[in-house]
RNA sequence: GGCCCCAUCGUCUAGUCUGGCCCAGGACACCGGGUUUUCAUCCCGGCAACAGGGGUUCGAAUCCCCUUGGGGUCACCA
């Protein structure tokens, strides 16, 4: 029923020679996006002529991260399809056809200059400052001339000769863009060992693949018109473009691993849920009114539109993750959070592995305490860490409370006593009138009881609520470092010892 | 350097095509206040931008030109 002339198609051709990073990933959302509002298909395609540079360890990590960001692919490497293969290393016999075919309609010619000429050629016109380009020379070359060069095995590449005239982008977000062909070169098609070049393999593959839709970099628009002009050559239809402008790291830098994370697999690695991703990534470059900030899925299917993309480059903003990695993560259930979070217990050997599964409730409980604190999953193991073992170093401003004044310590065993008969781990709130209790009897304010209650408990000057931290901890730990406050007061330099340092 | 793209708060952006509703709206960050044993959440409030200069017009963030600034690209790499 669906003609298939008018499908949309569009595909995400990465190369598998690093991570994926924060823009590949942008590109791919919105490549992922597109086909899913038109209805179209979203082919994956993995371009990997470069075979020195290659890794199946990078195309790996390409694929989990889309996968992580749930952007499946109708076509490609593990799916799939009809247009494949998916690899270009095996798509090289058709290129090779392609490129006879140019040589043979005279669209394209044998170049013998040598690279000593051309380093040569390149030198002059530098110090002349004229532009670098190919003078053309073999370009008209007689036929018998060339056969006798090809007979005697003179190495040559091929070199498309590109015409009078202007090429026209019509792209769909920087609109109209001309470029003389004055200012394209006659780019070499195929290498002197006879492979093929970029430029001739995207074209043979965006047409044999029957790719509508090129989404892609702003860097790539000066690639176009030598693409448009191949196309044409090969008498295929030229699809239609959308260059998004590229992101920038802050500081208005080409984005590198200088700006911290940039690869996906790190914020993956860091527990940050996909939907966290998602929206950080479609926001960059993309809205779609003055209010609308938050977006699922499936709303963003709905919505997404090439005309809501700013022609503008993006700075990537790490407060802005950290806002909606929080946000996402309070929207989750805390059985989500804690079915996430389980298996980085058990690897951080926090956890036995049993026990993930034994412990269950009391593990959401302490997931329940962090939720609304924390920005990814890493974090929650972070923070959770002492429950399942005693504090072994204070952290400066924790250390500072336990300091202040070194008296507590006695309060803190005489709250244990308390604690001892009235240990509730279903009431949090009855321990902390106990506390209240102690803290009158005592004259001691309730900070100046809890923080140092807080240090010797958790090692830290912060945590969730005391008595609900308490109520999970249990009976046995809470007791055991209760009593130890004075010594761990002493240890820290509180105490008897004066308030040296 | 040639060619190409871009230009609204610190950042992401709405508004630009279809001038007036914009002495420019939202979000993040930041600052102040409230709640509170801490942190976080939450709630109130605040700071903060049309790069500059010329036009066109009754009227310009919006249209045109120039300048400046930023970015991309110029390979037998992809």
């Amino acid at each position: 029923m669906t003609d298939s002339s008018s499908t949309v198609r569009v595909r995400f051709a990465p190369s598998p020679t690093g991570y994926l990073h924060i823009g590949g990933a942008r590109t791919a959302l919105y490549n992922y996006l597109f086909a899913r509002k038109q209805g179209g298909v979203f082919v994956l395609r993995i371009e990997d002529t470069d075979r020195e540079r290659s890794t199946p360890a990078a195309m790996q990590a390409i694929l989990d991260g889309m996968r992580y960001l749930g952007l499946d692919w109708d076509e490609g490497p593990e799916v799939g399809g009809d247009h494949g293969p998916y690899f270009q290393s095996e798509r090289v016999e058709g290129y090779r056809a392609l490129v006879d075919g140019l040589l043979e309609s005279g669209a394209a010619y044998r170049c013998f200059c040598s690279r000593e000429r051309l380093d040569e050629l390149r030198k002059e016109q530098m110090a002349a400052k004229q532009r670098v380009h190919y003078d053309r020379r073999c370009r008209d070359l007689g036929a018998d001339d060339v056969a006798a060069r090809v007979e005697r095995g003179d190495p040559f590449v091929v070199r498309f000769a590109v015409g009078e005239g202007e090429t026209v982008v019509d792209d769909l977000i920087r609109g109209r863009v001309v470029f003389s062909n004055d200012e394209i070169e006659d780019f070499i098609v195929q290498r002197a060992d006879g492979t093929c070049v970029y430029n001739l393999a995207v074209v043979g593959d965006d047409s044999g693949m029957e790719i509508t839709h090129v989404i892609r970099g702003e860097d790539h628009l000066t690639n176009t018109p030598k693409q448009i002009l191949l196309f044409r050559a090969l008498g295929a239809p030229v699809p239609t473009y959308a260059h998004i402008a590229l992101i920038h790291g802050p500081g208005r830098q080409k984005l590198s691993k200088r700006h911290g994370a940039v690869s996906v697999t790190e914020y993956q690695e860091q527990g940050y849920l996909p939907e966290a991703m998602l929206n950080f990534l479609v926001r960059m470059g993309w809205s779609y009114d003055d209010r609308q900030e938050i977006f699922s899925r499936e709303e963003l299917v709905e919505k997404f539109s090439l005309d809501g993309i700013s022609r503008s480059p993006a700075m990537y903003d790490l407060d802005r993750l950290k806002h909606l990695g929080n946000y996402y993560m309070r929207q989750r259930s805390v059985a989500d959070l804690t079915d996430l979070a389980g298996p980085r217990l058990v690897a951080a050997g926090l956890l036995p592995e049993e026990a993930a599964r034994t412990r269950r409730a009391w593990l959401e409980r302490m997931v329940a305490l962090e939720q609304e604190r924390v920005e990814n999953l890493s974090q929650i193991v972070d923070r959770v860490r002492f429950y399942f073992e005693d504090p072994t170093e204070y952290e400066p401003k924790a250390a500072k409370a336990l300091r202040k004044k070194p008296e507590v310590g006695e309060a803190l065993v005489a709250f244990a006593d308390v604690l001892e008969e009235k240990f509730d781990e279903n009431g949090p709130a009855a321990m902390e009138e106990e506390a209240r209790r102690l803290s009158e009897a005592r004259t001691i304010s309730m900070k100046d009881l809890c923080q140092p209650m807080r240090a010797v408990l958790t090692g830290r000057s912060f945590s969730p609520p005391l008595f609900d931290v308490i109520a999970v901890l249990g009976r046995e730990a809470t007791m055991r470092r209760l009593r130890a406050a004075p010594e761990i007061i002493k240890s820290l330099g509180g105490g008897a010892g004066g308030k040296s340092s």
